[in-house]
DNA sequence: TCCAATAGTATCCTTTTACATACTATATAT
DNA sequence: ATATATAGTATGTAAAAGGATACTATTGGA
């Protein structure tokens, strides 16, 4: 366990899941397998294009999606999980289950 | 699996890890049990005492940690990780699992 | 009487995230 | 010729997170 926040190794994997819809999209890509952009961009209900296409190029950056142009019009891409971004199931897997457990929520989200 | 962020259950979990020190912090306290404000300080090098201050009230208020005020002079506070708290373990583990196995560490983080 | 030690506050500033809204390119079908 | 569908860009703004630096209260001991 080292000292500066960059050095500890919790912080790399976390690094990579923060972003406000990155885990939502990744949870999707899992399950779904392929999603085309239109699709997700009714499923993230208020999300802008602008922040939709930020976060799957950051995603695609990192390799954890994969994003297949098809060279049609209207135009047409499919965005898929990579086996590297399949690895950090177990991750969100057990985030899932501690929000199950034990996250009571809080006064202030119950409206939203 | 629901649409908005913060319906996601993945959501809450990561929501109370975020924050620049927070996981660092609760390793910590997870591995040492009780640490003083100044301890803290010296051990998250480049940490303001603001910044500090700020990350640990966070926590307390998440039920996360607790705070111990020793009324002395000079005055004395003492933070220990809950049993609350340490439900998180098997998240952070996780993380570092992940990270142990997976992470290349991207160029320009080498340098810092 | 003045200093040291501890756990913070107070103020101001910069950077990073996120939101809102309007606009674009292009082959096809009408 | 024009409208349509899709996957985005462009531009400007607002909010949140983080950083730098200086300051404070207290009191036991020199």
């Amino acid at each position: 366990m080292n000292i500066k926040p960059e050095y500890c190794k919790v912080h790399d994997a976390l690094s990579i899941l923060v972003g406000k819809w990155k885990p939502i999209i990744l949870l999707y890509l899992m399950s779904e397998g392929t999603m085309r952009y239109g699709e997700l961009k009714k499923t993230l209900v208020g999300i802008t294009p602008k922040m939709l296409t930020n976060q799957l190029r950051e995603l695609e950056e990192e390799g954890l999606i994969h994003r297949e142009v098809y060279r049609e019009v209207p135009p047409k891409v499919e965005y898929s999980i990579t086996e590297y971004g399949m690895t950090l199931k177990p991750i969100l897997d057990s985030m899932h289950e501690w929000s199950m457990k034990h996250k009571k929520r809080k006064l202030k989200n119950t409206m939203d």
